[in-house]
DNA sequence: TATTGTTATACTCTATAACTATA
DNA sequence: TATAGTTATAGAGTATAACAATA
């Protein structure tokens, strides 16, 4: 693959794996017809649970608005629970429910063999190699 | 930051670093008014003189649909001249004019800037080490 | 019958602006 | 005056389907 100008750059190769990889994702989970993000934020919940919808969106790089929907769903679902905070009365506090903990499991374990492909390329050793970098990046982009 | 589940997963990277670099992008570019991707697209047409839009649109992950609009508009400014093939007349051969190539090299070296972070924050040498472990990532998913 | 380029169309993802209720 | 959540809206990016010209 001939680059050009671009030949070592970022961009141009984050857009080429996000398509791909968001392309795939949109069709294993289309049968659960969960909003996009979906799993993303469900997983953001389990490891932060009590976050406001403003920080989960923070964290998964969405804005609020988008936050909205996603978490209207999940809740009409019960998968998660949306709780006014007693202590500031803006805020939601949502969490996980059990089921929402099982969905989000069995939905992972889907997504996560997309992956594999990429997995098998460059072996256990590069992979952790390649997501600290990613994070270095991410961290650089805040 | 806590990913949870998706801890050693390259696909919520990858969109939050595609999504924080294409919105300096396209504001970066903004002042050239060209559609979006045109960039990409000249710096291919530059490495692969004489390609036809669908083999452009095949290197730069796009649809060929996509391809004719950013074609048209890149001919139209005079960035670019699509000529029928003489031996296979549905095929257009696409080259860059000089005009081409001087805004193509003036526009990258304004949008390269945008990784200017990521190059400070990794340094040379793991900045090199990511982009030969994305090109395989890229590799693997094709 | 297959392929290149094209047109028309639609959908996904995401953001911005303006509002409300609370602080 | 500022913040959390919401509603309404718009735009960027991309894809699919159907077609004409050519192979």
């Amino acid at each position: 693959m001939n680059w050009g100008v671009f030949e070592k750059s970022i961009g141009p190769r984050a857009r080429l794996i996000h398509n791909a990889l968001s392309a795939r994702s949109i069709a294993v989970s289309a049968p659960y017809e969960l909003p996009t993000g979906s799993l993303t934020v469900m997983a953001l919940i389990d490891a932060n649970p009590g976050s406001s919808q403003a920080e989960l969106a923070g964290l998964a790089g969405l804005a609020t608005p988008s936050m909205v929907g996603i978490i209207d769903e999940l809740e009409k679902r019960e998968l998660v629970t949306r709780i006014r905070s007693s202590t500031d009365r803006r805020r939601n506090d949502i969490a996980l429910t059990d089921k929402g903990h099982e969905l989000m499991t069995a939905l992972f374990a889907e997504v996560s063999r997309i992956e594999d492909p990429i997995k098998d390329a460059l072996g256990a050793k590069d992979l952790k190699l390649l997501v600290d970098l990613l994070d270095r990046v991410v961290a650089s982009l805040k």
